[in-house]
DNA sequence: ATGGGCACCTGGCTGC
DNA sequence: TGCAGCCAGGTGCCCA
């Protein structure tokens, strides 16, 4: 599901309810994730004051008193939180519980999520060493995207989904950003130009204000902290908007595959 | 170094 | 009703 704005949707949403409190277990019911939750974690954790949230690209990081969360959502994790004693749901993997007597649920039907723990620099950790600068760093900038995309043969939307040179752009909010920046998906990210890079910059950008602002887009299963779908769904201009008239021209809307993922591009204003 | 394809999973929908 | 096939908000890893 989550790109970066349900992420952040998300973060914003526990952010109240975790941050002081203290972690009385971490109960593991399906450590089978993407990786293994290793068997000491709970044991590490537990007892644990919560500092503060943040995010690093689609990362959600929970940073406690001697370390540090990582929890990934993959393609179909949730998280919600409850009070204490509700039962689990069918691919409620983990649960936080917190001294408040609140909850913390991890729902993810197809284990594509993780969760790690570090009491190291989270910035050195294997996973999110080598990402990309974050889309709203001053150095996100129209000037990066040319520097890094000169003798790029990929698609420019490869190069957009790509961790280790944007981030946080998934596949709904790579279609929905070149369709802002006026570029299809099919173009070679090392023959853009300048102002096209521009623009692309600043179209991720937008795109992904706007989505947080809406708390999301919810296709299927994304629900927010508190169990309510995202609202960006409804502003989309191309993403499963396959035959449908765009917004602005009225032409179909066209869907394409690019290796194995969908791509959305109105053929009139996208060149 | 770069790019492409695969793998990891479950579930919902479509069409025969 | 059953079932095969396809598709789905991600991304690390392997190979050419």
């Amino acid at each position: 599901m989550p790109e970066l704005p349900e992420v952040e949707t998300t973060r914003r949403g526990i952010d109240p309810y975790v941050v002081g409190r203290r972690i009385e277990a971490l109960v593991v019911r399906e450590p089978r994730l993407r990786w293994p939750v290793p068997e000491e974690l709970p044991g590490r954790v537990a007892g644990q004051r919560v500092l503060r949230t943040a995010r690093r690209a689609k990362y959600l990081l929970l940073e406690l008193e001697r370390g540090t969360l990582l929890l990934h959502l993959g393609m179909s994790g949730s998280l919600r939180m409850l009070p204490a004693g509700v039962p689990p749901r069918r691919h409620d993997h983990l649960e936080l519980q917190l001294d408040s007597g609140a909850s913390l649920h991890f729902n993810d039907p197809r284990r594509f999520g993780s969760l790690h723990y570090t009491e190291a620099d989270p910035a050195v950790h294997p996973l999110l060493a080598r990402l990309a600068p974050e889309p709203f760093d001053p150095g996100f900038t129209g000037e990066y995207l040319w520097r890094i995309t000169r003798r790029r043969r990929v698609p420019v939307k490869s190069l957009l989904m790509n961790s280790r040179l944007v981030v946080g752009v998934g596949n709904i909010y790579a279609s929905e950003a070149l369709y802002r920046a006026g570029i299809r998906p099919t173009r070679t990210a090392g023959r853009l130009t300048r102002p096209e890079l521009e623009r692309l910059a600043h179209a991720v950008r937008a795109v992904l204000t706007g989505a947080v602002r809406a708390g999301g887009t919810t296709l299927r299963d994304y629900v927010g902290a508190d169990g309510r779908p995202g609202a960006f769904r409804r502003k989309l201009f191309v993403y499963e908007r396959a035959g449908e008239p765009c917004r602005h021209c009225g032409v179909r809307i066209r869907r394409i595959a690019q290796g194995r993922r969908s791509s959305y591009f109105c053929p009139n204003c996208q060149r």
